[in-house]
DNA sequence: AAATCGGGGGG
DNA sequence: CCCCCAGATTT
């Protein structure tokens, strides 16, 4: 089989088995490519609609995002994970606007210089909506690439740009980057591929070898560290609750959470009531596990004037991490139901 | 090249 | 408890 042939049959099945999502209306909308990619960093598509859709209602152009605040753009995120993507959209769309007259530039050279656009993002979104031949490496075209041409060696994207682009011809990148894409996420999978439905398997080397799951190399897995945390439940007026934001440019930047004492900070948390059961939860480089401590106002080892009260009917209102939704969710469970009993 | 940065799903 | 998923930025 040659490559032409193979391309040509990855795009038939891709017509055959291209999901309709709800950034692929045509003609494509550069602004919803955009926001669909920085969402499909790291996540998967199944997690990803929810959240595009509602973006859309809420900020369904460049100059809604940018007339928007952080705190509204973070909202818009919450529980969507690694929130500088959502600071850097909110970033580069003010560039946009007064760089480039609210009109994304249509290169990915141009992109790529936008906060939170890296190499991948630029070349889907210049391919896509653009019609730019570049060809975007991310996770799933790596993994097709390695199979196709049986490297089990981790390729630099320059290596996977060379050996792919026998199958790219002029004016097709963006349909050949979203259907080898598509091809990976349903077809070409991780462990168990389905070659037995693959349209490039006369022309798969890792198939022929037999163990195409076997390609790429897997990296061996890090064991991540466990911390404890005291978390502290500081309880105000009604069922209010002490919260602060974070700075914007630390870990989970720009969000509200309950204060976290340093590690190994035992001693001011005299006189506070560990009553909740603990909260663990994992990110890609820690564990960790919360003991909530509930503690009057007057006898928190916490600077109050950095953050506020918040009632449980605000709490909706602001952006909080899964951590401490979980957290605040022991205090809940703990509390007597209130508007029962009143 | 390696570390940092979340969260959801499944076995 | 384990595993899988997989891009931008910083250092």
């Amino acid at each position: 089989m040659t490559a032409r042939e193979a391309a040509s049959e990855l795009l038939r099945w891709f017509k055959v088995n291209r999901r309709d999502l709800p950034w692929r209306n045509e003609p494509r909308n550069p602004y919803h490519v955009w926001v669909s990619e920085v969402m499909l960093q790291q996540t998967q598509v199944g997690t990803v609609i929810g959240y595009f859709k509602r973006w859309m209602e809420i900020f369904p152009d460049v100059s809604t995002l940018t007339a928007a605040p952080l705190d509204a753009v973070l909202k818009a995120w919450e529980g969507l994970g690694y929130y500088s993507r959502a600071r850097n959209l909110h970033k580069a769309a003010r560039v946009v606007v007064e760089e480039y007259g609210g009109r994304l530039p249509r290169t990915a050279r141009a992109l790529q210089r936008l906060p939170g656009i890296g190499f991948y993002t630029a070349a889907a979104i210049a391919s896509i909506a653009f019609g730019e031949d570049v060809i975007a490496v991310d996770g799933n075209i790596r993994r097709v690439a390695s199979r196709l041409f049986a490297v089990k060696k981790a390729m630099t994207r320059g290596e996977v740009e060379k050996n792919l682009q026998i199958l790219f011809e002029p004016g097709k990148a963006g349909t050949l980057n979203e259907a080898l894409m598509e091809l990976g996420a349903l077809c070409c999978s991780p462990s168990n591929p389905s070659c037995d439905e693959c349209p490039f398997q006369p022309f798969c080397r890792a198939y022929r070898t037999g163990s195409p799951g076997n390609f790429p190399t897997r990296k061996e897995k890090k064991r991540i560290p466990h911390v404890k945390r005291n978390g502290l439940l500081i309880l105000g007026e009604g069922d209010s609750v002490f919260l602060h934001r974070r700075p914007e440019n630390v870990m989970l930047g720009g969000l509200w959470g309950v204060p976290l004492l340093a590690e190994g900070d035992e001693s001011s948390a005299a006189g506070a009531e560990a009553i909740l059961e603990d909260v663990s939860h994992v990110y890609t480089h820690f564990r960790i596990t919360v003991t909530p401590l509930v503690v009057r106002e007057e006898d928190a080892p916490w600077d109050l004037t950095k953050g506020s009260f918040v009632s449980s009917a605000e709490i909706p209102r602001l952006a909080l991490s899964t951590l401490d939704h979980k957290i605040l969710r022991r205090l809940e469970a703990h509390r007597p139901n209130r508007l029962k009993n009143s």
